[in-house]
DNA sequence: CAATTGGTTAGCCATTAAGCTAACTATAGG
DNA sequence: CCTATAGTTAGCTTAATGGCTAACCAATTG
């Protein structure tokens, strides 16, 4: 456990760069040789073949060799606990947001019976959080 | 949108040091003082400055000073892009499972027919993909 | 076997990143 | 007004990143 925040570390480093993402986008559509991965950029082979190093120390992407020549494929294990990552700070925010505005109604509803206006229905707070809701 | 997806490699970038997903983490909790923000951590204050900088930079991260406290918010419409681009990624993903799936389906179909055995239902292919399937 | 193809290793270079200290600015509080 | 607090700016060092060329295997293929 601490060292599955260090492959975190991997992950997010191995996408912030546009190659690799390229490449990964590339490699969701299917396994691929290195030689027609690295076709689309210009760049030299050593150099590609770094990010491809990259890609496989983070988890993101594994690789095999058969004959002289190497198949890489997406290992989505890495991809998905990233996103978890995502999904568990956005709930915990979305929680607090729920909280706060669940604060708001109440503080609204205080100043309304304060107040004694003659309506309540004053809805100013429309939930911004709550983005996809079902989907 | 050509810059759009260098906002998406500075979010990577950002989120790829486990201090800054620290800082990430605790605004999701809600806004906080830099003062606040940088306790935890053994670091001097312009160090970790430099963090809150990247953060700004990134968009994952809003502050404003007011007297002489400047407070951070998250500012969470980059970890939303950031999580879609994994969301996107997925969706193409599964699809191309499916797919594969239909595929060894229809070949194991055949190679039914072709032997014709006693009973077609065979699942062997559990699905492995759909995780939290409707949440 | 010779030549081509597909990848790999080694080493170089420029840029950026991550940390530090020291010195400074500007508000708040006494 | 003086001092402590909260950040900020400037400048430095070290290490990592992303790119290159050149030379080098090792399988295919003619």
């Amino acid at each position: 456990m601490a060292n599955q925040l260090s492959q975190l570390d991997q992950v997010f480093a191995a996408l912030a760069d546009p190659t690799r993402r390229a490449i990964v986008m590339r490699l969701c559509a299917g396994e691929a040789s290195v030689g027609e991965l690295a076709e689309p950029f210009e760049m030299a082979l050593p150099s590609f073949m770094k990010h491809i190093h990259v890609l496989e120390l983070s988890g993101l992407v594994r690789s095999e060799k058969s004959g002289r020549v190497r198949t890489c494929r997406l290992s989505p294990e890495a991809l998905v606990g990233a996103e978890d990552w995502f999904q568990h700070q956005r709930a915990i925010w979305e929680a607090r947001l729920d909280r706060f505005e669940a604060y708001v109604m109440k503080l609204k509803k205080e100043r309304a019976v304060a107040r004694r206006p003659s309506k309540t229905t004053d809805k100013t707070t429309n939930k911004t959080s709550k983005r996809k809701g079902a989907e």
